[in-house]
RNA sequence: GCGGUUGUAGCUCAGUUGGUUAGAGUACCGGCCUGUCACGCCGGGGGUCGCGGGUUCGAGUCCCGUCAACCGCGCCA
């Protein structure tokens, strides 16, 4: 017999009955009678009763048995009468008496228990990672994601694509983030960045002819974190396709997410047609460009209904330029508690407020309510009822100035009408299309003008739209994938011609000389031949997070980073020895 | 860097207008218990109330400062 084991914790069943069998596994749970004593022994397949009582040789050992112990034991399966049949337990049929015990190794007072579904503070869980690990949400969590990577992979062999490894250790690539550096011993005073993205590889990828790549890639950024964002790394599905436009992309890539959530989804349903939004409609439909579509909320300008009217605030906003009033409909939300509510929530968010009007049965038919519908008077307050099409019992709250500045706070205010209303499906996946992301965005307070998403993404209308249109008006063949609010990948046909990419990079004041020092590799490769090329990459751990309906993304990783960018287990980040630092010719500047 | 929330036993939490020796559950230690599966019953040990200062006869509670964790903003072109 194997001296550890004969069979896993799940493994055994009625057929079992009178075989001697051994397992191993972590005390999860002891019942102690006195008399007789049960043992729930945990693997990482299941979980099987091991039963003691005095007429066992191992029962004086048993007895002393604590949480979290790792023993090895061997017994005789036995089954259970009919009524004491555990029917949560797949093993529930049967038990086994213990014959003989080892002790593996035992375990010390747990800083955090095992058993139970309590929840933890995240400093003891990510300091006992290796415990919360044990236990099942998390143990679920990570199988989830390694099926999940799995079937991504055979899902892109399938289509025909190739997966590459490209370089941890690289030049820095100008995604936007911070990079990690990593000083270089070999030549002094010279660093290598940890990539963003492997960007520029998979481009390169593309030049060299290798038509479809993909890879389960690291990406580093240094860059503080959100619930849904690592501090650190994390991992996307990248790929890049040659002789494509967008189109072809997502045609290729949405079945691949639409046959994993289905495969994962544990029945939630999936939109099977993902509309295609532009960025600009985004902002002003759901003031996101990463929009919940859970949520049937749609925002809607409002400004003419109360340009000059009773109400001065916004009134007197809408003499200003670049202002507007936005309307956030809101279909059943029709009480004074809960518009009031709803404005103490702006509140909370940092508005002075949010207006707001509802409709409610009055003594001739319907009437409109609240401070807004009296300055403004009847016909207006009418007009707006109609462009919003809303009826009796609803409500539309209203947020006025430079859409950039309270674009933010409507769209969690639209976050929360639609949940606390119950208008958002919240056990569904919701997905859009993001387009036509503008290629340029203007700095408000320098006024310089910058790229708004990816430098290496082509522009709409390609040189000549670079010559002659107004820089911020001029789209690029960019793209996102939102689904329940979060923004899933990112993508773009890229700019494979020298010309064109000169002449973006200057408008966003790089010379030729700039771009050759910093992309010289890539540019020099788009001459030697370079096939048009696109793709995109979707963050797998955020997609994880969205099958396992969590809510923090450190749920969906083995071993995260606490908010500090600290490794809590292990002590990460940690002071150098001086003769590292001599090595590598570094010396620390100590903070202020 | 800024804002919000939280900080009391190993762990999860309660603690009233400031008032006796700071409690409960769980875990741990001891005792009892032969059918439990969140076993049950009895007893015990365990506290710098995050830290520092202040107000007060008296502070877990009020005030000021500070530290830490989490959430959000900035950031992620």
């Amino acid at each position: 017999m194997h001296i550890y084991r004969s069979h896993t914790c799940a493994d055994l069943n009625s057929s079992n009955v009178g075989e001697n069998i051994r397992l191993s596994g972590w005390v999860h749970r002891v019942r102690d009678h006195g008399g007789i004593l049960f043992i729930d022994l945990r693997d990482h397949y299941g979980m099987t009763q091991i039963l003691a009582d005095p007429d066992s040789p191992a029962f004086n050992v048993v007895e002393t048995l604590r949480a979290e112990w790792v023993i090895r034991i061997d017994g005789n399966v036995m089954a259970r009468d009919p009524n004491l049949i555990n029917l949560k337990l797949p093993t529930g049929e049967i038990e086994v008496f213990i014959k003989n015990i080892e002790v593996l190794s035992a375990s010390e007072e747990l800083p955090l228990p095992v058993f139970g579904d309590l929840d933890y503070p995240e400093e003891t869980r990510l300091k006992y990672r290796f415990l919360d690990l044990r236990r099942e949400k998390l143990h679920n969590n990570m199988i989830l994601r390694s099926n999940v990577v799995n079937s991504i992979r055979s899902r892109m062999n399938d289509q025909g694509f190739n997966e590459f490894q490209t370089p941890i250790i690289t030049a820095s690539s100008p995604e936007g983030a911070r990079d990690f550096l990593i000083p270089s011993r070999i030549n002094p005073g010279k660093f290598y960045a940890l990539p963003q993205a492997p960007q520029q590889f998979k481009q390169l990828i593309m030049v060299a002819g290798f038509d479809k790549y993909f890879q389960i890639a690291p990406c580093f950024r240094d860059e503080d974190p959100r619930a849904d964002r690592s501090p650190t790394d994390f991992y996307q599905l990248d790929m890049e396709m040659s002789f494509v436009e967008q189109q072809d992309i997502f045609d290729t890539i949405e079945p691949v997410l639409k046959g994993l959530m289905k495969e994962f989804g544990s029945g939630r349903p999936t939109n099977q047609t993902w509309p295609q939004i532009s960025y600009k409609d985004a902002l002003l439909w759901y003031g996101s460009d990463k929009p919940d579509l859970r949520n049937p909320i749609k925002m809607q300008i409002v400004s003419n209904h109360f340009r000059g009217s009773g109400f001065k605030i916004f009134a007197n906003l809408l003499e200003n330029e670049e202002t507007e009033i936005r309307a956030i409909p809101a279909p059943t939300g029709g009480s004074r508690k809960f518009c009031d509510r709803m404005n103490a929530f702006a509140q909370k968010e940092g508005l002075p407020g949010m207006g707001y009007i509802f409709w409610r049965p009055g003594d001739d038919g319907l009437e409109a309510a609240g401070p807004l519908a009296k300055n403004i008077g009847p016909e207006r307050t009418e007009e707006i009822r109609l462009q919003l099409d809303l009826k009796e019992g609803d409500a539309a709250f209203f947020l006025g100035g430079k859409a950039s500045a309270f674009e933010g706070v409507a769209a969690r205010a639209r976050n929360e009408i639609g949940l606390e209303l119950g208008l958002t499906e919240e056990a569904s996946f919701e997905f859009c299309w993001v387009v036509d992301f503008p290629m340029y965005e203007r700095d408000e307070e320098s006024g310089k003008l910058d790229f708004s998403h990816n430098p290496f993404s082509m522009p709409q209308g390609g040189l000549a739209a670079l010559n002659d249109q107004d820089p911020t008006a001029i789209l690029g063949y960019q793209y996102d994938l939102a689904c329940n609010g979060y923004e899933l990948l990112s993508g773009a046909i890229r700019n494979h011609q020298p010309d064109i990419m000169y002449k973006a990079f200057e408008l966003a004041g790089y010379s030729k000389e700039d771009v050759n020092e910093r992309f010289g590799g890539m540019v020099k490769a788009f001459t030697y031949g370079a096939p048009p090329h696109g793709g995109c990459a979707t963050g797998i751990d955020r997609l994880v997070m969205l099958l396992a309906d969590e809510t923090s993304i450190r749920e969906v990783i083995m071993f995260p980073m606490n908010q500090k960018a600290e490794d809590l287990m292990l002590g990460g980040p940690s002071e150098p020895t001086n003769e590292q630092l001599r090595e590598l010719g570094l010396r620390i500047i100590a903070p202020e």
